[in-house]
RNA sequence: GCGCUUGUAGCUCAACCGGAUAGAGCACCGGCCUUCUAAGCCGGGGGUCGCAGGUUCGAGUCCUGCCAAGCGCACCA
């Protein structure tokens, strides 16, 4: 309809160049947007206001002659003028129509679009560390993700979803040698816990199932373990160099080999786990890409190779230095430490050029909004790799603020301390969770009052989409309760009796859908979609109380069972993008 | 101190890359169930869009400066 109007706008242009009102070079941008208030119409463009100041005309009257040049349309009832110089157009409700049977017949397919057909997109989102189970705070990220995701797949991208596993580097040592602490104990050592260790209760259950299988083998006198280690924190001493040391010790009485084991079925389980929470909370990967195998395969010494010809590495305090601020970061960042080993940041910059060479059209990583610093290192090694720096696109996630009631609960990783996203599953379902993760932009701060989450009432807007789409098949349950039958051509060839002014403004709402859809997917805003929703169940609930589907006239009752089936099919539409179930009564 | 993000109704948030009278939900007040599910609908009150300037036909939206909140500013990941 958008494109309907623009050509004929296009064609009014032609003929007022023709007719020299307006110079043969004016090509301006064609803006037609959807208006906010019906009395404007449908739609609106600016058009007069931006021509104005070139053509030296007031607005309204070069306004009044782009009306007058417009071709005759069946499509358009009416073309105003209004304000200070817009053009609305009223649609013809009767081409709306259609649309009932656009629904119909495409059924699921209906809102998906080809605009990004042929593009290769990977999203990147999620990849917590794997020393513990995934938190509350991780569920925004997961749900934002999955569905920026499977928006964009909707409107025809070629989407390859991914976690980055962090299976190397200092935090999996401390997780090692926790869970070995946690075995030691349950040999019956008496072990005192580091500050710095993990002290989820996941730990302990994780050693406690060695110690099962295994009995003593790992087993070593905590006398040895403990032996000339520099004092914790708590202690008068360092945290850091206490576990540091812990773990260089843990390395040496376990030999390579078991300390592997620790490693191993640490790493193991708890990812593991993470993969079938993600599951269960409808977040699917194509691919759990692992740092360690970028680190094992030479993948990090090729990109640090590639970076230094390009003379973007140089020597100093014994450590290798990326120049990044010469391309925007604040300043220069160790690629290579003092003590020869990588940096978290080098084997990201290896994990951004694998990605570069698997010719992804688009690379959108997603993080928690804590790691926005990180952004400009990252674009200046995609620049100093020699890639185009425009195909990185990180969208932040705010960190959603936990409140129970009043209170602002605290969370911390390492004490164990957490929410975590299960037990969040637990309470409010999956459908809940989601849906709150979404319905807020993702820059948004957002409170999470996991009291009033879990409370289970209607404060929840889920229920409200999910109530309309219930309705509706309980209206077309009642329809063998009363006897009476559907006849759906009937239905179609009786569209035109659908002229209550809540008809017109629910198809209004329908042939929006597939707008929104790709709005959302284009500009990666899943709320977008929510509201839609929000205002598709809110106009049938309202067409609902105002008039009877199960009337008399089999011409109109098929015609509007036609229409609330429409309404349907797009609820369980667009749930189905959110990965929202759609139930049939609650 | 520097940087990023955010300040909109009592609370939680929208406002479609500058548009017309800034909208929802919750909470509050008043109505609607002998008719398809009242987890619903209808009506009402409630706003200096953080503050001050600027840009233009037009600014919640863009620019500058302040104020406030969150988060960053490692040879940690």
């Amino acid at each position: 309809m958008k494109q309907k109007i623009e050509e004929l706008i296009l064609q009014a242009l032609e003929t007022l160049k023709a007719e020299e009102v307006l110079g043969l070079e004016t090509t301006p941008h064609i803006a037609i947007e959807r208006t906010r208030d019906p009395q404007h119409g449908d739609f609106a463009s600016n058009l007069a206001l931006i021509l104005a100041k070139p053509a030296k005309i007031n607005p309204r009257e070069l306004a009044i002659k782009i009306i007058a040049a417009l071709p005759e349309s069946e499509a358009i009832l009416k073309v105003e003028l209004a304000g200070p110089g817009f053009i609305n157009f009223f649609i013809n409700p009767n081409s709306q129509f259609q649309i009932i049977n656009q629904i119909h017949d495409q059924g699921r397919e209906f809102g998906l679009s080809t605009i990004g057909a042929g593009k290769k997109v990977q999203v990147e989102f999620v990849s917590a560390n794997p020393t513990g189970p995934l938190h509350v705070g991780h569920g925004r990220g997961a749900a934002y993700g999955s569905v920026v995701a499977d928006l964009l797949q909707a409107v025809g991208f070629e989407v390859h979803r991914e976690y980055y596993v962090n299976d190397a580097g200092r935090q999996m040592d401390i997780l090692a040698t926790s869970v070995w602490l946690r075995y030691l104990e349950a040999c019956g050592e008496l072990v005192n816990f580091p500050s710095n260790a993990y002290r989820g209760d996941y730990v302990r259950e994780i050693a406690q199932a060695i110690y099962k299988n295994t009995n003593n083998d790992y087993r070593r006198p905590i006398e040895l373990v403990i032996e000339n280690i520099p004092p914790d924190e708590p202690q008068g001493g360092d945290k850091d160099v206490h576990i540091d040391a812990l773990i260089d010790r843990t390395k040496t009485l376990l030999g390579l080999s078991q300390y592997r084991d620790f490693f191993q079925i640490g790493l193991d389980s708890i990812l593991d786990d993470i993969k079938i929470d993600l599951e269960e909370f409808g977040v699917n990967y194509q691919q759990w890409f692992s740092e360690r195998d970028l680190m094992d395969n030479g993948a990090v010494d090729k990109a640090l190779e590639r970076l230094r010809i390009g003379g973007h590495l140089y020597q100093k305090d014994g450590a290798t230095w990326f120049a990044s601020s010469k391309l925007g970061d604040e300043k220069d960042r160790v690629v290579v430490r003092e003590n020869g080993h990588y940096t978290y940041f080098a084997s990201d910059i290896a994990y951004h050029m694998n990605k570069l060479d698997r010719g992804f059209d688009q690379i959108i990583d997603i993080w928690g909004a804590d790691h926005h610093g990180y952004v400009p290192r990252v674009r200046a090694a995609i620049q100093a790799l020699g890639a185009d720096e425009s195909k990185l696109k990180v969208l932040l996630v705010q960190f959603a603020v936990l409140y129970r009631g009043e209170e602002r609960v605290q969370m911390s990783t390492r004490s164990g301390e957490f929410v975590t996203l299960r037990q969040l599953r637990n309470e409010v379902g999956k459908d809940a969770a989601r849906f709150f993760y979404v319905m807020r932009r993702s820059e948004q701060h957002m409170d999470f009052d996991l009291k009033l989450a879990t409370s289970k009432s209607n404060e929840n807007p889920v229920f409200y989409v999910q109530y309309a789409h219930a309705r509706v098949c309980s209206v077309l349950r009642q329809l063998d309760e009363k006897g009476l039958e559907r006849n759906i051509l009937r239905g179609m060839e009786n569209l035109s009796r659908l002229n209550q002014e809540h008809e017109t403004s629910l198809l209004g709402t329908l042939v929006r859908y597939p707008e929104a859809i790709e709005r959302a997917a284009m500009q990666h805003e899943p709320h977008q979609l929510v509201h839609y929703l929000r205002d598709l169940a809110h106009e049938f609930h309202t067409y609902y109380n105002a008039h009877q589907f199960l009337v008399e006239d089999a011409d109109v009752r098929d015609a509007r069972l036609n229409l609330i089936s429409a309404v349907k099919q797009v609820l369980a539409n667009g749930l189905g993008l959110l990965n929202i179930n759609t139930p049939e009564s609650m």
